[in-house]
DNA sequence: TAGGATGTCTAGCGCTGCTAGGATTGCGTC
DNA sequence: GACGCAATCCTAGCAGCGCTAGACATCCTA
């Protein structure tokens, strides 16, 4: 009985990410309004209820795709800042794929190198992502964020931005809040057009002057 | 036939604003996920039907809610500028109800003053009408903002960011889209607990001293 | 006063998220 | 090896959504 148990709960596990990989896929190719629990349904080959048996809710199950995506933005971060902080020293186990912002190799040797680099990464991650970005950020979830019991991705993205900034600035904190705040202020404002998309560049450079400075 | 038809028109364009107002008042009382076709026919005291006579669904009329958002913040944030830059001196016709936010005195004389003031006007705008933001920033709209159809008031909130940089300063607008960014990503992140929203005051502090040098 | 245009409502379509209740399957026990 | 039970899954349906076709009433014009 309990070999039995255990498949069932592996097949069980396997389905909920099934669920969850399916939901993401579909808002990437067609938009989070084409996911309907009947489309979705239909795409994992099981009938409605079976969503339900998995996930409180359609909320739940777009929840489940922003932690996802919380978990992917913090490797994306780190990997980017450990690039541009010490090339070839990284803790990395190995090479992977290098984020496509990875910086170029004479910038790593300024200070601004390693906030340049997640700020881009950042960006980067929003614009290629949109769909995820928005179960992240704009789709009323069931995440928490403030509380004891936010989930380890949660915080690690935030994290990384206040690894950008030196262990002697106390108040780090505080100055990743406002990045963070500027690039996705940034992010969305240019992803609906108002700002110019193109001009997305130039803003992060102003930004990271500034900030850095 | 024409004092009649004049007396019609003028009802319905009255009906048009009441649409707008009701959904206004419904979404910030009850949030926007309360406005359905069929409670803001029942409030306007007309059917269904009515509203798409008026307009094409409702994303217009939603649309129409932000649109009017946009008339009030650039007006908000006009006034809070002016009311920095040289008190006494404003060309406003009357007094009128100054904002909450208006700096006190003695920061007047300080040359980031009318920058504060904005900045300040401008996260408390969109914390004391979170739907009305909402409308304006967050639900998907009719609005289009890069093209030469976009209504002035669009553009006359952005103006007013603009217009906190001294007019030699050959890159206003870049900067100007930097902390419009900035505010708008503290705004939302605060209003979802992403960022603890009571830090807010330190943070438009930092940003300002950071985006006025 | 009849005709016609204008304006409004009733009723309903296809869709949504979600769920109750029955059918089916397969394990554990006698 | 057959039976009872429990877990699993599906069919069917609810209330509500945005939106619209077509009937009805109302009012101005001739």
């Amino acid at each position: 009985m309990s070999a039995i148990s255990e498949r069932r709960e592996r097949e069980r596990a396997h389905r909920h990410q099934l669920i969850i990989t399916a939901a993401r896929e579909l808002a990437e190719s067609e938009g989070w309004e084409a996911v309907t629990t009947r489309r979705l349904a239909d795409r994992v080959e099981y009938s409605q209820p079976v969503l339900y048996s998995h996930f409180d809710g359609k909320d739940a199950i777009v929840s489940a795709v922003a932690l996802a995506g919380f978990g992917e933005l913090a490797d994306h971060l780190r990997r980017a800042r450990l690039a541009a902080t010490e090339p070839g020293e990284a803790t990395e186990p190995e090479e992977a794929t290098k984020p496509q912002e990875a910086t170029k190799p004479e910038e790593a040797t300024e200070p601004e190198a390693p906030l340049r680099a997640v700020c881009r990464a950042y960006l980067g991650f929003a614009t290629e992502r949109p769909a995820l970005y928005q179960a992240m950020f704009i789709l009323p979830t069931d995440l928490t964020f403030g509380s004891a019991e936010t989930p380890p991705p949660l915080r690690a993205g935030f994290d990384e931005f206040v690894s950008c900034f030196p262990p002697e600035n106390d108040r780090r904190g505080l100055h990743a809040e406002v990045l963070w705040s500027a690039l996705h202020g940034m992010a969305v404002l240019s992803e609906s057009g108002r700002i110019p998309p193109d001009g997305q560049a130039e803003r992060v450079d102003f930004l990271i002057t500034r900030i850095a400075g």
